[in-house]
DNA sequence: TCTGGGGTCCTAACTCCC
DNA sequence: TCTGGGGAGTTAGGACCC
């Protein structure tokens, strides 16, 4: 699952409230009182300027981000945690933070937070575990009332979606009219808020509805595209995390502007061809890639991994472990209608140093039998002694359509195998869930108590 | 402070083949 | 026959995203 992006807790526009930074930013109820045809002012380093109009004329790319995604679905369940500081998240002691309502922001509790810190920072925060199916629910929902607005929907995770909404202009008003339907439409119909951003590209349209939260949109015109940009800290830019703000600052360069005015070359000899180029071309707001619908969009891998609860040096329950791994993604393959070819082992130790070792098949496979076979081999090949492990993962890449694949028979394959014995095992988990059925060594109790073995399995 | 899980993309080193 | 260059594929690691 996802984590949410990074929140701020004073972003763009309340609602209710008139956004005193925003770029054309308006709340739902300022539209309501405005009558949805707001006339909305933008500001440019502290000069207010006013657009005529609807000013998000051509501003047809939407980001949709909903608010604390996770926390806020969790409370439909709770209403009587609403107002009050909850925090959704993993309950070992090795969880992170998955979300947390802004009551709990406020303490400073953030996504991706150690839970240990987390209950540290805010004791008094309620703690839920996350709900997956309800999340996904929640989620398929809402992404089916953007696609009736609009074919051209890429959803990212699931609590946020880029909508191109070029096409429904002349059925459904202008983009800041749809954007408010939208929002309106998923408050009603699914009980939580979003914040839209609308600008000509993705990258601005991202940055304007992190501006906007929580339950704002922002309008960022393409004349004000520049002057929105250049003040802002370069980890504002898509693609610059703390590694790459570290080493802009080793150029002494702090913000969107000082990397719009450096040469491309200087950024690319530092960060590497692609992120040098796009860094630049992102300082000044270009962007040229298209919104692309998920269904579009082929997946190359597919991967499980788990951490221990305790670290592990016995090589026999890192093998049980490579083992679930291996059978989790193959049915994972077999569900998508995908084989892949290159299988992928990965080890993380006690110190948190992360290795990986590949192989690629002769041939593409969806049999647990064959990832497991890989991965053991590679892990084998390691040759580590009693190295303290604290987490193991399996990856498949080199993902394409079991059809598109003619599948080689082997002399010594008998008429019904293993094939067959996967499609069972897959019925069964279909129909029981899953543990159901397992290896026999998946039996036994893992390490540190954690997690459960599957019982009732058919070895 | 003590770091989950599922992904994508990029880079570099290396090998193999033409 | 030898050599070098270029492209493709493999492998490993790192950074980033949600």
């Amino acid at each position: 699952m996802g984590q949410e992006s990074a929140e701020p807790e004073d972003g763009g526009t309340r609602r209710g409230e008139c956004g005193s930074r925003g770029w054309a930013s308006v709340s739902r109820s300022q539209l309501a009182r405005a009558g949805l045809d707001p006339a909305v002012a933008a500001s440019v380093a502290g000069l207010r300027q006013h657009t005529p109009g609807d000013a998000s004329d051509g501003c047809t790319v939407l980001h949709v981000d909903m608010d604390a995604f996770y926390a806020s679905v969790s409370l439909l369940e709770r209403p009587d945690l609403r107002g009050k500081p909850v925090i959704v998240g993993g309950g070992s002691s090795r969880g992170v933070v998955l979300s947390a309502t802004y009551e709990a922001r406020r303490s400073g509790v953030h996504s991706a937070m150690s839970m240990s810190r987390a209950r540290r920072m805010c004791p008094d925060a309620v703690v839920l575990p996350p709900d997956p199916d309800r999340y996904a629910a929640v989620s398929a929902a809402v992404v089916a009332l953007f696609t009736s607005v609009t074919p051209v929907v890429e959803q990212l995770g699931m609590d946020e979606a880029f909508l191109d909404v070029s096409g429904a202009v002349r059925r459904s008003g202008s983009p800041l009219q749809i954007a408010t339907d939208l929002r309106d439409r998923v408050a009603d119909e699914q009980g939580v808020t979003c914040s839209v951003g609308l600008a000509t590209t993705k990258a601005v349209a991202k940055l304007a509805s992190g501006r906007a939260k929580p339950d704002g949109a922002l309008v960022v015109p393409a004349d004000q595209v520049v002057p929105f940009l250049h003040p802002l800290p370069t980890s504002a830019l898509w693609g610059v995390g703390e590694k790459t703000e570290q080493a802009l600052a080793r150029l002494g360069l702090h913000t969107v502007g000082q990397v719009a005015h450096t040469p491309s070359a200087t950024l690319r000899r530092a960060l590497g061809d692609a992120l040098g180029a796009s860094l630049h071309e992102l300082a000044w707001g270009r962007d040229p890639r298209p919104v692309v619908p998920s269904a579009a969009v082929a997946e190359r891998s597919t991967g499980a991994q788990e951490t221990f609860a305790v670290d592990v040096d016995d090589p026999e329950v890192v093998l049980r472990e490579v083992l679930r791994m291996s059978e989790r993604v193959a049915r994972h393959l077999r569900r998508d209608g995908h084989v892949g070819r290159t299988v992928v082992l990965v080890v993380r130790f006690a110190d948190f140093t992360t290795v990986t070792r590949s192989r690629t098949l002769r041939e593409a496979t969806d049999s647990g039998r064959d990832v497991y076979a890989a991965a053991a081999a590679l892990w084998t090949a390691m040759g580590l002694q009693r190295a303290r492990i604290r987490l193991v993962g399996v990856r498949v890449e080199g993902l394409v359509d079991a059809e598109r694949v003619p599948r080689q028979l082997r002399l010594d394959e008998p008429e019904r195998g293993w094939r067959e014995a996967d499609r069972a095992v897959d019925a069964a988990v279909r129909r029981f869930g899953s543990g159901v059925v397992a290896p026999a060594s998946l039996l036994l109790p893992r390490p540190g108590g954690q997690g459960r073995p599957p019982t009732g399995g058919v070895p």
